[in-house]
DNA sequence: CTATCATATCTATATTTCCCGAAATATCAA
DNA sequence: TTGATATTTCGGGAAATATAGATATGATAG
């Protein structure tokens, strides 16, 4: 829990999460991987958009799979990223019920 | 919000939070004003608890309240510590909605 | 007034985080 | 194979944070 904390202790890292919760209000169409595939986002178009490094994108995007609040998938050359509604959901639940 | 997040990453002030969520449990009766003044319970004694510096305790604490997760109140030399149950359930609003 | 207790603040140091560029690795396409 | 693109890993400097000890302030008891 406290790792959780500390990977949402960072502007860019949330407004990854917030742009992934509404891909398409926030990417072209054609950066989102097909919902039949349901493979989310790449790493090279969210790190353009967040307007960081590719290294540094790439460390916060393992580190929030790491934690469990992002899933990915590795097709071919790509990474894609979406998030893991559930580990969202179980952080509300932890601070409505056991903080 | 990030400022709240970056609090919440210790493992001694998620402590202190939960301690105070019921202070009965965890503090003996005498360490905790009564409920009618509903002053919570003062720096020293969670300072002991948590076995941490007082500089530290001191530390933790202002930046709790400063971030609005704890409310304090002065009566002569003690300073008692409470939670501030609307902004945490604000946070868990935040999680469950907006993030 | 003096001593003492509770708290706050200041100073200093160790640790962590932030975030980049460079190099390495992986995949695909020609 | 060569080249292009995507991603990961490595190394490190700057900035922020953590946290203790020393000191200061303020309240209270004797």
């Amino acid at each position: 829990m406290i790792e959780l904390f500390k990977i949402l202790s960072n502007e860019h890292r949330i407004q990854i999460l917030t742009w992934l919760k509404h891909p398409h209000d926030h990417f072209a169409a054609e950066d989102i991987e097909p919902e039949v595939k349901d493979y989310g986002v790449c790493m090279s178009v969210i790190q353009r958009k967040a307007g960081i490094s590719q290294s540094t994108a790439s460390a916060y995007l393992s580190s929030m799979v790491n934690c469990g609040l992002l899933k990915s998938v590795r097709e071919g050359q790509w990474t894609y990223y979406k998030r893991n509604e559930e580990k969202i959901r179980e952080l509300a639940e932890y601070i409505k019920g056991t903080l």
